[in-house]
DNA sequence: GCGTTAACGTGGTCTGACCAACCGGAAGGC
DNA sequence: GCCTTCCGGTTGGTCAGACCACGTTAACGC
């Protein structure tokens, strides 16, 4: 028994790095060896290791450059965002993940960023408060808005400190982007829902300046359904 | 302006997929073309083609097989599973995710799943139920008690009819899994510990039964907390 | 000394080749 | 006629080699 099946040549090449990473031999910043050093070192094809490096670029960990001086090669960067966001796209575009479930998500996470956020008086809000700011101003078009308001949520979900919940809030985000933005067109008084908008995250930010993380949840989740309803997404039942 | 940066020819590919998906042209158990119909279609190489195939196999879209017939070619398969879960652990890896903040996260994703249990009175709990029966056989080994605490855990999860919910426990909970095995190493009376967290296991569902979201919340968070205090794991400040 | 140019190292891509696995039908034996 | 065997075709898996684009660096000419 334990017959392994014949590792794959790429396979081989992702568990290098990874062990690497994981024992410390290779961190953020650094460099990998040249892909023509790491196929004759593991003793496989120049083009499984860059079938290696394709997925490790895609997931985020690496940034590859061309040309030579220290920005070429690839480089260990480790930024979940963008990773986990074409993850999260690709898998609704599968139908591995509904729509609704992603929205789900999403509202919990929310939740429980602002009702950490209400807990630790000690957080830093000045980017969100700083982006509120932004969306009182005039003449702004409904991307240019809706842009603002995703910077809102996903400052809001970074200052919990936490970099899992806010990579995968902005993942999911991202993911629902396009139905979000649909959904800003079947509404009839826009300005009057901008308008709402910025007094339920002024009313969000309220309720954790006072320390209330129930009444944070509750205005957070509000905020969203209310949009939700509005524009005519779809919802878990 | 509008300058498009030459397209790689692996985006080109993985971009035509997605699109492909999204558009309904492709679905669960399709087959996608023959690398090299791909190749020649889009007009690219075919190591392009594969190193797009690639990125889709490890984020668990696709499953690949040689030969002829029904079971070979590249399938569409959307398991969202094996892709999290390995997303999550190179980016724990390379520093991108600190563990104190997956551990939160699992934390917060598993009370909700609880508290929305227990607010569904009609949610099948079968699979816990039947997990957590099995834990309570004898001569059940360290490794195997552990792998079945973490399938009632991702039972639960799963009930929970939140597919993104459980997929990302479920790979969180992977990604920490050789910290909580080497955890247990530090406990001193196991079989003692065992019975705890069975009689924690049970409080859950009692909690759910009995339709208290709030009890659950608690006996879950005292239930996770209680194991990592007990085995010395780092949890947030 | 300074500007110009050639060499080199790097990722990005393509092509062609071969292998392994698998299926399906044709050929053969009974 | 039916079963077994074998062969060819299809498909992914891998490798080797080649070429390009790009950016640094060092050598060169003045």
């Amino acid at each position: 028994m334990t017959d392994t099946p014949p590792a794959r040549a790429w396979r081989v090449v992702l568990d290098k790095i990874e062990g690497d990473l994981l024992e410390g031999r290779l961190g953020p910043g650094e460099r990998l060896p040249p892909e023509r050093e790491l196929a004759s070192t593991l003793g496989v094809g120049r083009s499984s290791v860059r079938e290696a490096l394709r997925v490790l670029e895609v997931m985020g960990l690496i940034r590859t450059g061309t040309g030579s001086g220290p920005t070429a090669g690839a480089i260990v960067t480790a930024t979940p965002h963008g990773g986990l966001s074409q993850l999260l796209r690709l898998q609704v575009a599968a139908h591995g993940f509904p729509i609704p479930d992603v929205y789900e998500t999403r509202l919990l996470l929310e939740e429980w960023a602002v009702a950490h956020l209400a807990e630790r008086p000690d957080a830093d809000l000045a980017d969100a408060r700083s982006t509120l700011d932004a969306m009182a101003a005039d003449a702004l078009s409904i991307d240019d808005f809706l842009a603002l308001d995703a910077q809102f949520h996903v400052r809001l979900a970074e200052a919990s400190g936490n970099v899992v919940v806010s990579a995968t809030m902005a993942g999911l985000r991202e993911t629902i982007e396009s139905y979000i933005r649909g959904g800003a067109a079947r509404i009839a008084d826009w300005d009057a829902t901008a308008a709402r908008l910025r007094h339920e995250h002024a009313e969000v930010l309220a309720a954790i300046d006072a320390g209330d993380a129930e009444a944070a949840r509750r205005a957070v989740r509000a905020h969203i359904t209310g949009y939700y309803s509005d524009a005519g997404l779809p919802t878990p039942a």
